[in-house]
Order: C-alpha cells, then sequence, then structure tokens
DNA sequence: AAAATGATCCTT
DNA sequence: AGGATCATTTTC
C-alpha cells in the first residue's frame, strides 16, 4: 500500500521514526528495485544549524522543502555523490528527513550492476550508495513521491524498543545542533551505515 | 582497526 | 571556496 501524503505532512521526527521498515520502490527503465529503510536522520528547517533551510535559507535548491510534504529532495555532495531525502511537515515549514540506508529487497542483480559490487551488505548501506543503488539523481529532485516512479510503500511499524536513536552523522559543523539525537535505525540491523 | 587520500562538481 | 561521501591505500 502506497503511503499517501498525510503519511509525510507531520511532525518531522515522528515521519523520521515511522519511516524505519517502510519499503522505497523506485520504477525505471531497466527496471524494478525496492529497498527496506533501516536508518534516517531529521532535518528540522530554521532553527536546526545542520540542515540546509537554516535560518530558513531560500536558494532555488532549497524551495522543494518549502512546499508540502512527500516530495523527494535531492542534492549532489563532493561532486560524485547523491544524498536522497523526503521533504515532511506541510508547507511553508522547511523540513525532511535523509534516508541514510536501506536494507536491499527486491532487483539485487541491478543494484549489483549499478553499484559494480555483488557484496550485498554494501549495496545501499550509506546515503551516497543507496542513491547509485535505485538510480536517484538530481532528476528527480522535486519529484511527488505521491506518483508512480519513486514511492514509498507501508509495512509494519518497527516496536519502539528497536528504535535506536544517536546524534547524527558529519554535521560536526553544526555547533549545538550536532548533539541533538536525530538519527534513528533498527537495533541490529546488518545494513546500517554505522554504529 | 583506524586514519589518510583522492575523486570531482554543484551551490553559494 | 567548500562540502550531510565512498573506495582504496597506508599506517599503527
Amino acid at each position: 500500500m502506497k503511503l499517501k501524503r498525510e503519511f509525510y505532512e507531520r511532525d518531522t521526527l515522528v515521519v523520521a521514526r515511522e519511516l524505519l521498515g517502510k519499503y522505497l520502490v523506485r520504477e525505471s527503465a531497466d527496471g524494478k528495485t525496492i529497498g527496506k529503510i533501516v536508518e534516517t536522520e531529521a532535518y528540522i528547517g530554521p532553527h536546526d544549524a545542520a540542515a540546509h533551510t537554516y535560518k530558513g535559507r531560500r536558494t532555488d535548491r532549497t524551495e522543494v522543502a518549502f512546499g508540502r510534504g512527500g516530495h523527494a529532495y535531492v542534492y549532489m555532495i563532493y561532486g560524485m555523490y547523491h544524498c536522497f531525502n523526503i521533504v515532511t511537515n506541510t508547507a511553508g515549514k522547511p523540513e525532511m528527513v535523509l534516508l541514510r540506508a536501506l536494507e536491499p529487497i527486491e532487483g539485487l542483480e541491478l543494484m549489483k550492476k549499478r553499484r559494480g559490487t555483488s557484496d550485498i551488505r554494501k549495496l545501499c548501506n550509506g546515503p551516497g550508495k543507496l542513491c547509485l543503488a535505485m538510480d536517484i539523481t538530481r532528476l528527480d529532485h522535486g519529484t511527488d513521491l505521491c506518483e508512480d516512479r519513486l514511492y514509498l510503500c507501508d509495512n509494519a511499524p518497527v516496536p519502539e524498543e528497536d528504535i535506536v536513536c544517536t546524534p547524527r552523522i558529519n554535521v560536526d559543523y553544526a555547533g549545538e545542533a550536532a548533539s541533538y539525537p536525530w538519527r534513528f535505525y533498527i537495533r541490529g540491523n546488518r545494513f546500517v551505515s554505522r554504529k
């Protein structure tokens, strides 16, 4: 069952937790790939020094974050990789959730081909890696996840006691915000990017 | 096991 | 100018 707009247009920390265990589905010309979300990070708008939209900064890039929830926010990092975020909360609240790792579920051969490795653990255990495996590029920036090429499917919620909560990765530049416990992952899952 | 390095280009 | 990364190589 495809997740609808109402799922995304809620409190970002709630969405970041509930995204764990859900399926990310990619339909592309060369085939279908599916991954289960096992690691997320919340980036919460104007008051989060780690967020692109800190202090409400509006540029061509951040504009989609100010729109309605349920859209893709994709940007390039270090000239070579992409990071995939899901815009959350309602229009005017520039908040999002970064997907950091997936557990490969379907289309493994296609993922291996795109990634150039056959080590299943390493296919999607990092934000840049999962974008390569799922063929997510900046062309997907702004895509509505309520449509058919890139979307999420419901799945049983992960029990509260199986959700681990830590500070976010690589945001040491963000001062006090660097210690906010806004990273979530599934306890014991083998596909999490790092413990 | 951890740390250093280089690839490489969009955004400001 | 510099960065929400990755793979490979180098060092303890």
